[in-house]
DNA sequence: GGGCGCGGAGAACGTTCGTTCTCCGGCTCC
DNA sequence: GGAGCCGGAGAACGAACGTTCTCCGCGCCC
């Protein structure tokens, strides 16, 4: 096992453990057993909880953003698409919500920047989407109502959230 | 100082701390001291911590339910009403989102039940307010721009969210 | 007024956390 | 083949947590 196929490894136990249980509520020791890393490479690759913390944001921004910009990019209707995209997201078994919400929730202003940096992105992508000649604040609408869907389905989860935003959302470019 | 007294600067304390830093980041004794409050008595108030955690989110829950219901109920259109009071509570300095969806960010499957129950409460009151003959999913689509408004607000605080969530709200019930 | 009991102040306890250290086996290089 | 070093396993450390206990002073009753 070399160095990158712990990273790998820590990563995917980090995401597992904080997505589902929070981060405060996970030790160091508990990724340590999940992952079968050593205690003592997990901390020559990431020097403190902090770091592993960030850089598992930081892959699930990466993978979370590239999975819906391949979604839309080329749909014949790409703001329907993205809805589309949540609502499959929100069927997979073990949501739970936005992760970047549930860290800034908990972390607050003690949260990493990339909670805000992948908000950014997502009105950046919303922002593309939206016809030329609409109004601005349309893409701040479509925001509101992705990031009402998923906080609504963190609670009751099942892709209907995102089909109910979906209409909306259809209604507002249609206008 | 009796224990009603003492309850109140308990839960003030407690609200204060664990909507601003979160839940597991705030110990006993930090709410000891900002409370004035003796260990003692605290605990025979509360007797563990995850209780004065529920009682936090079982008095803000009444605070807030009650709050909104007085400010739609005798309005003339109730539902821009909503995101109005929306706006004015998103403008408060030390807005830091929905502290029920925090909660249930931070706590995961261990969060207390009133969270889900603050959730139905919304849900219900908007459906007392969409007119009679409206389509059933329209109380769904509302609860989506009230939760989205409020998670976009968490990150960038302001009233702006509520008003973007307001014009979309205005324009489904006039369907 | 003197024993008594309640409540306040904070030390103390056991556990858990993030992080570091110790020990030891196995590989490398001459 | 032997010395040296790197990495693994897990004990150990100091701090912080939730919770309990100890001590002490003050008010009450006869």
């Amino acid at each position: 096992m070399d160095d990158e196929e712990a990273r790998t490894r820590l990563l995917d136990a980090a995401e597992e453990l904080f997505y589902r249980h929070g981060i405060q509520a996970v030790g160091m020791d508990r990724i340590r057993t999940a992952s079968g890393v050593p205690l003592k490479r997990l901390y020559r690759l990431y020097p403190a909880k902090e770091t592993l913390v960030t850089a598992y944001l930081e892959r699930r921004d990466r993978r979370w953003t590239t999975g819906l910009r391949e979604a839309v990019t080329g749909a014949a209707e790409p703001v329907p698409a993205v809805f589309d995209w949540l609502a499959r997201w929100f069927s997979e078994p073990d949501f739970r919500g936005c992760a970047f919400l549930n860290a800034y929730g908990e972390l607050g202003a003690a949260a990493p920047e990339v909670v805000r940096a992948h908000k950014a992105e997502l009105h950046a992508l919303l922002t593309e989407l939206v016809p030329a000649g609409a109004p601005p604040a349309l893409a701040d609408q479509l925001l509101i109502l992705v990031e009402g869907a998923a906080a609504v389905a963190a609670l009751s989860p099942g892709p209907e959230p995102a089909l109910r935003a979906r209409e909306v959302a259809e209604a507002l470019v249609r206008q």
